[in-house]
Formats: structure tokens, C-alpha cells, sequence
RNA sequence: GGCCCCGUUGUGUAGCGGCCUAGCACGCCGCCCUCUCAAGGCGGUAGCGCGGGUUCGAAUCCCGUCGGGGCUACCA
């Protein structure tokens, strides 16, 4: 290839944003969670910068594609309200955002690198290179390519051992490669010295280097924020960027989450690396993004003092600053985030909480796909229970479906059972002839100036057993709880009972009676 | 092995030479409230990896050491 027709490195025209960053995952399998760290601190700073996010999908790995990995990239990221400007979903003036559609713009890069003899052929095969590299760790040797092919022609090549028909395409690293740059976070760093990487494979498609390089320049990328395990590839990303001529971006270099035995979280060692766990888990989404907010992050501070740690993105979006990120990778640790998620699920109006709750329930068939209106608003009176009594909305079914059963299908749990005084049934009778005293006709249409209120009942029982019978409040309300929710532990006893309505409540103490 | 990053209670963090007898939150433990369990209130437990320097003074600066992690692929 001759001077004059070298290939044009294309300049990148006025794009939309101040910033603009990026999310690259792979879509290799399940959503991973860094996937969710990286999205949110690249759009809380796009955010305040007033910039722009993008998602681009990462799938020059053929061997680990996974088909379906993509939308649930798009599902979980958007679950969590981490959403993007441009991508492949929604377009935008860089399409396309799909590496493997975009392997012509690859193409010039390559053979410009190539014609400057700045890249060159290699033609060895995979075997012969895991063995060059065995040899070179058994002698302690630093690993790295040993050049065979370079400055040789096809046939020159050829002719030695270890030659594979379709060659790949290497850089050149020179002798003065710049070890050293700037980043947001952790200030000058300094990298490994990088060897011969290839950026162009066997079946034409380019590794992350090449891509992350051109697509980062051609998408306008200001900002490049990615995990840690990238520092020590910088160097040779910073060498592609001064080869065609461009300014490198800003990088920012974000610690990685860890296992608890504090490697790299990973979908192997810790379930809760799968994006789609959390939802499984009942994490509502909002809780989720507050936490990873706090990791490797500091909170803000109240006026008092102490930190304010339950904040949303817009709060954490206002106030963010690269240099506050702490360069220590953080253990994910999910007891905080159970206590965040039941300090959102708190916050949460009774009806918010309720269709939250739906879909276990439905899951669980303790309510049906199209339920009435009279499930409805009894599954509001009974969510207004078990609200303050959840970390996770998977923990509704069982506190729920005591609700939903027919009273001669309740189940009593063995420890409950057990747990039966002596005088149970002499409680029990009490309550019953109290109960039945009480008036549950209301004049109302919706019977809501009915007297079987909790209150009433509490008043009841309480002058029926407690001072009646002189036993105390702990013995006297356990064989009721039981007999109404078939569990020693269950939302409050006499709100309970005033949503079941008189007829299940003493159904429900008969059935238990009956069985003593 | 080589290169690079990092090191404050169990976890997440504050601290950027004296305000630190190291603060906050979660967790854990105890007490209160109470019909169970929660929620809520109050209190408690536990930490500067180690060793040298520099300095009147070091969690904060320097060096070493140890420890952890990452990379070392035609994976990202």
C-alpha cells in the first residue's frame, strides 16, 4: 500500500453533549452487576455535566455470545432506571452500537496501522503461542510475543513450524511506549509495558483494544470510565489514540466489587453478581442503585452529623466528584442493602407496596392473574401489615396467604402446633363466645361502621381472657394467632382478624378447636 | 514468575500533621416499647496490617516489609 492511499481516520463531527460516556458491556450470559456499578457513576457524572450516556454492546466475542443476553441488558438496566441516550435500542446519530455491526469502520484503522508499519501480520498458531508462554513462565520468563513473524513475508513465515493459514493482526509496541497517564481518580498511574497485543483476529473480527479505541473516538467518547482491570491495557489504548492522531479521553478507573474472600465478583462464587437475582430476591430497584452508590463512594452529611446515606440518583448525580471515589474495591456486602431495601419499601404508599407485591403473589398462586377488586383492596388492608415486617418482597407470600385461603384449607405449621399451652382450648372457647358477641353488621354499603374493628375485638378478647380468665397477654393471644394464621408468627392478631371478618375468625378458632 | 493497583472496627465509609481518648451507617449484643415478628427509641461491642524513619506532634508524610487484588488471551 502506497503513501497516497493511506485510509483516512475519520474526524468526528459535532455530537450531542457536553460529556459523553459510555456502558460497554458483552453480552456473554446473565447481566452482571458491575454492569449496573459502571452505568451508574458513567450517568451520574453525564448527568450533572448535563452530557450524555450511551450504551453500546460490546460482541466481538463470538465463542461467548449469548443471544439472548442483550435485551436483558436493556431489561435490567432500565429496571434500575439506568437509562441511556443512544444504544441499539434507541438509535442515535453513532449508529451503529453493535460492535459486530460495525466491522467495515474497523477496516481503515487496521490497514493504515498496517501501510505505517505500525501493526504487522502473525501468522502463529494457537498452539505454538501457549507453548511460547509455558516456556517463558516455567523459565520465569515475562510473557509476551517473541516477534517470529514480524518483518516476514507469508512465505518466509510459511515455511517455520507453528503456521496457521489465517493470520491475525498485531501491534508493534515501540521501545518508548508511554507508560504513564492521568486518571480521574487515582491521579498519575503507571501500567505494565504492553507486548505485541493482537487487534485484529483470525475471523476478521477486532479485539476490545481496536474497537474500544475507534468506536470510543468515533461515538465521541470524552470520558472513559471502566473497571480497574483495564489500567494495566491503557497504555496500549493511549499508543492506538497518538498513532491515528487523536486526543485520548479522561479515564477514570473505578475499583472493583469483590466476593467476600475479596477477588473480583463473579457470577460463579456470589449469585448476587447476576443482575436478575436482585429482582428475583425482591430488591426493589431503587434500593439497589442507593447502594451501589455507597460503595467505594462517600455519602453525604447531615446537618447533625451523621451521614446521609438513603438518597436518590438525582441527589447523588448533584453532588458527584470523581475524586471522592475510593480506589479500594469494596466487599459486596448485602446486609446493608437489606436494610436499605426495607427502608424503601417503608417509604413506599400502601398502594405502591401492594402492586410491587403482586407479582410474587402471583408466582406463588396465592392470588390470581386477574384478581378482583375485593382481593385487591384485601390485599391492600394486609400489605398495610406486613409493610414494616419485610426486607425483601419475596418475603410477602407466606405472611400474605393466610389471607387468601379458604378457612378450611389453612394450614397449622407444626412448631405452632407445638407451641400450644395447655389451656388452649379453653382460650380459644373464651374468644369464640367473645368474638361471636360482637356485631359485624354494618349500615354502610361497604359495612365500614361495622363493629368488628380491631379495636373492638382487642376490647373483647382482652376483657374475655386477659381479665377474665387472668391470663396473661404473651399465653393468652398465641393459640388465637395460631388458629387464624396457622404460624407463631403472623402480622397483628386483631387487624388480622378484622380483615378476615367475623365469619373466617370463627371458622378459623372452631377448626383449630376441633383438633384438640 | 513479571508488571501494576490497593491496605481505617465484621461490612461500607469519614479523616487529608495537632480539633482523634479515631466520627457516621449497616451488622451484632443488650434494654425499652409490645398480642408474635418486625418497625421505632436508647445504649453497647469492635479498627488505623507490621517495622523503621521525618516531626515538638502521624491514621494522616517518606522508606521498607507483609498482606490482598488485577493484568499477564485471536475474553471482555
Amino acid at each position: 500500500m502506497s503513501e497516497r492511499t493511506l485510509p483516512e481516520i475519520p474526524t468526528v463531527a459535532d455530537l450531542p453533549g457536553k460529556v459523553r460516556l459510555r456502558v460497554a458491556p458483552s453480552p456473554t450470559g446473565d447481566p452482571h452487576v458491575g454492569t449496573a456499578y459502571m452505568s451508574l457513576f458513567n450517568l451520574a457524572f453525564a448527568r450533572q455535566q448535563g452530557g450524555r450516556f450511551l450504551l453500546r454492546i460490546e460482541d466481538t466475542d463470538r465463542a461467548r455470545f449469548r443471544a439472548d443476553s442483550e435485551q436483558q441488558v436493556f431489561d435490567t438496566l432500565e429496571w434500575l432506571g439506568l437509562t441511556w441516550d443512544e444504544g441499539p435500542d434507541k438509535g442515535g446519530p453513532c449508529a451503529p452500537y453493535r460492535q459486530s455491526e460495525r466491522l467495515d469502520t474497523y477496516r481503515p484503522y487496521v490497514d493504515r496501522l498496517l501501510a505505517e508499519s505500525k501493526a504487522y501480520e502473525c501468522w502463529c498458531s494457537t498452539e505454538r503461542l501457549t507453548q511460547m508462554r509455558e516456556i517463558q513462565q516455567k523459565t520465569k520468563q515475562p510473557t509476551g510475543y517473541d516477534r517470529l513473524c514480524l518483518g516476514k513475508t507469508r512465505e518466509e513465515r510459511a515455511a517455520l513450524p507453528g503456521f496457521s493459514e489465517t493470520p491475525v493482526v498485531r501491534m508493534l509496541i515501540p521501545d518508548d511506549v508511554e507508560l504513564e497517564f492521568d486518571d480521574l481518580i487515582r491521579g498519575r498511574v503507571s501500567a505494565p509495558r504492553p507486548d505485541d497485543q493482537v487487534i485484529l483476529k483470525a475471523d476478521g473480527f477486532p479485539t476490545y483494544h481496536l474497537a474500544v479505541v475507534v468506536d470510543d473516538h468515533e461515538m465521541g467518547i470524552t470520558h472513559v470510565v471502566r473497571g480497574e482491570e483495564w489500567i494495566s491495557s491503557t497504555p496500549k489504548h493511549i499508543l492506538l489514540y497518538r498513532w491515528f492522531g487523536l486526543e485520548p479521553p479522561q479515564w477514570a478507573h473505578m475499583p472493583l466489587l469483590r466476593n467476600t474472600d475479596k477477588s473480583k465478583i463473579s457470577k460463579r462464587k456470589n449469585p448476587a453478581a447476576r443482575l436478575t437475582w436482585f429482582r428475583e430476591q425482591g430488591y426493589l430497584p431503587e434500593a439497589l442503585v442507593n447502594f451501589l452508590a455507597l460503595l467505594a463512594y462517600p455519602p453525604a452529611t447531615n446537618e447533625d452529623g451523621t451521614d446521609r446515606e438513603v438518597f436518590s440518583f438525582d441527589e447523588f448525580s448533584a453532588g458527584f466528584d470523581w475524586r471522592k471515589v475510593n480506589p479500594v474495591g469494596p466487599i459486596f456486602d448485602l446486609k446493608k442493602l437489606d436494610w436499605l431495601n426495607g427502608v424503601y419499601i417503608r417509604g413506599l404508599s400502601v398502594g405502591e407496596l401492594a402492586s410491587r407485591l403482586l407479582p410474587f403473589l402471583v408466582d406463588d398462586g396465592i392470588v390470581g392473574d386477574n384478581p378482583s377488586l375485593g382481593e385487591l383492596a384485601r390485599l391492600k388492608a394486609v400489605t398495610a401489615l406486613v409493610q414494616t415486617r419485610m426486607a425483601h418482597l419475596s418475603e410477602a407470600p407466606p405472611l400474605v396467604r393466610p389471607f387468601f385461603v379458604p378457612d378450611d384449607a389453612l394450614e397449622i405449621a407444626e412448631d405452632a402446633r407445638a407451641a400450644l399451652g395447655d389451656n388452649a382450648a379453653e382460650v380459644i372457647e373464651a374468644a369464640g363466645r367473645a368474638l361471636g358477641d360482637i356485631d359485624d353488621h354494618g349500615t354502610s354499603v361497604l359495612g365500614s361502621d361495622s363493629g368488628w374493628t380491631a379495636e373492638a375485638i382487642e376490647t373483647a378478647l382482652r376483657t374475655a381472657i386477659v381479665d377474665g380468665l387472668g391470663i396473661k397477654p404473651k399465653f393468652a393471644f398465641g393459640p388465637l394467632r395460631t388458629a387464624v394464621s396457622g404460624a407463631r408468627i403472623s402480622p397483628p392478631l386483631f387487624e388480622s382478624m378484622e380483615i378476615l371478618g367475623k365469619t373466617s375468625t370463627l371458622n378459623r378458632l372452631a377448626a383449630l378447636l376441633a383438633t384438640l
